[in-house]
DNA sequence: CGCGCTATTGAGAGAGCTCAATGTGCGTGG
DNA sequence: CCACGCACATTGAGCTCTCTCAATAGCGCG
């Protein structure tokens, strides 16, 4: 029964859920299955025949262009069903790895989520809104990137990992435990690691944050929203 | 009958209509208006309670950040919806505007398109895998500004645009007309307005495009694909 | 104990920014 | 029909934010 849990506490976090629709969801037959730190839980170019909800850990989704440079464009904490757009999109056009810490997901086949949709078209409004969510919170990483600078980018990014982390029941007081390292923070921030280095120690040095060995500790949150002019509109959350 | 044409055509590139489904899109009762160059369709923090679906023009999509700086996070051509996510998230978490040349929108009211997604489980998948395709370029638009230099993000966007462009039918040759200006440009590309014009200047100079007065034309296709590193599938048309 | 991954710091280089001036095309009023 | 205003485009020049290269430090694990 605990599996799909983190999943429904996410749902509810942005959107309504009756016990029978909550039962439902537990009744769906899951594959779990652990991922090593870094490993992709899939490919670019995959055709996936299973949606993916995160049970523990830090996954992001990137893209390799260029020469080897990667850009990450989203994260996501368990609950996250970070490529339910593989439903209707088959093809997938970017890829999903594990962050510094071994992540656990369930994997529902597409068929069983089909099947949900067709009988509740209530939870297929919830599953579109949050995939409408995603897509808020890319257009707010394309404001963050092209228009604040680094310490800023910086500090908005930390906002929202907390933000969310917390949405969940992640987060206990101030903190919550994030694996994710400065060079996945620069590849997100479209920052070199050096410089995400040298923003994270000036918030580190103002008294703002603390940001070691997973841990995400955000000390003065009043003042880190206002650098960041961080205003959680965006993560659409009740 | 005229009237939701570009709509149709735009579904049509990303899926597939029946007849029957065209006479219910066509039968929607719209209002129509006119909004001139600059002028705001939808203003952050509206609740709309109809979709916009632009018949001619260009419009885009805009946040306002710190200091007046501004990011574009989406350009829209004719058939596109592009405030569709407020059926679902209802608070506007950003602003849609008209770009350089008076646009023509059909607003047509959230109970009727909700009344359709009921009647038709079909048409619903194929407007959910609309915004799903918005959400994949947003994607696109992070890794264009997190980790393509000034030239080839230019070169990245004209490609985007132009092919988006041909393939609701709105070009012809290696021309479209497109009412966007530099400032435009250097907003959605998170550059500044002197940086675009030396870009464009580059890809001018190279003989790869010429974009003036509303008309981008690409006269190296090849090459300017090879310089955006410019791969179409997260566009997803068929 | 040493390897490997992550974090930190220094220093020089460069892409892109800001400020500022000039050019160009078009619509409008006289 | 011309002068003017306005919006957009272009160019120059100096500055700065961020990058790259490179070296050092800290920590966990076999």
């Amino acid at each position: 029964m605990a599996g799909l849990d983190p999943l429904i506490r996410t749902l509810e976090a942005r959107g309504t859920l009756i016990p029978l629709q909550k039962e439902a969801i537990a009744r769906l037959k899951i594959v779990e299955r652990e991922y090593r730190p870094g490993e992709d839980l899939i490919k670019e170019g995959d055709y996936p025949r299973s949606s993916i909800a995160i049970l523990k850990g830090t996954v992001f989704r990137y893209r390799i262009v260029g020469e080897g440079r990667r850009q990450i464009t989203a994260f996501h904490i368990p609950g996250d069903l970070p490529d339910l757009q593989a439903l209707f999109l088959k093809r997938m056009d970017h890829s999903l790895a594990a962050a510094s810490e071994s992540v656990i997901a369930a994997h529902i086949p597409h068929d069983s989520i089909t099947q949900l949709l067709d009988t509740d078209p209530l939870l297929a409004q919830l599953l579109w809104r949050l995939t409408l969510i995603d897509a808020a919170v890319f257009r707010e990483w394309i404001v963050n990137i092209g228009r604040r600078d680094a310490v800023r980018r910086t500090a908005h990014i930390l906002c929202e990992l907390m933000f969310r982390m917390r949405a969940v029941g992640l987060a206990e007081q101030d903190s919550c435990k994030l694996a994710i390292t400065q060079t996945h923070l620069s590849d997100a921030l479209g920052l070199s690691l050096v410089h995400v280095n040298r923003s994270l120690k000036e918030l580190r040095e103002k008294k703002l944050i603390s940001l070691r060995q997973g841990l995400l500790t955000i000390h003065g949150w009043k003042a880190l929203v206002e650098i960041a002019d961080f205003d959680p509109a965006y993560l659409h959350l009740k």
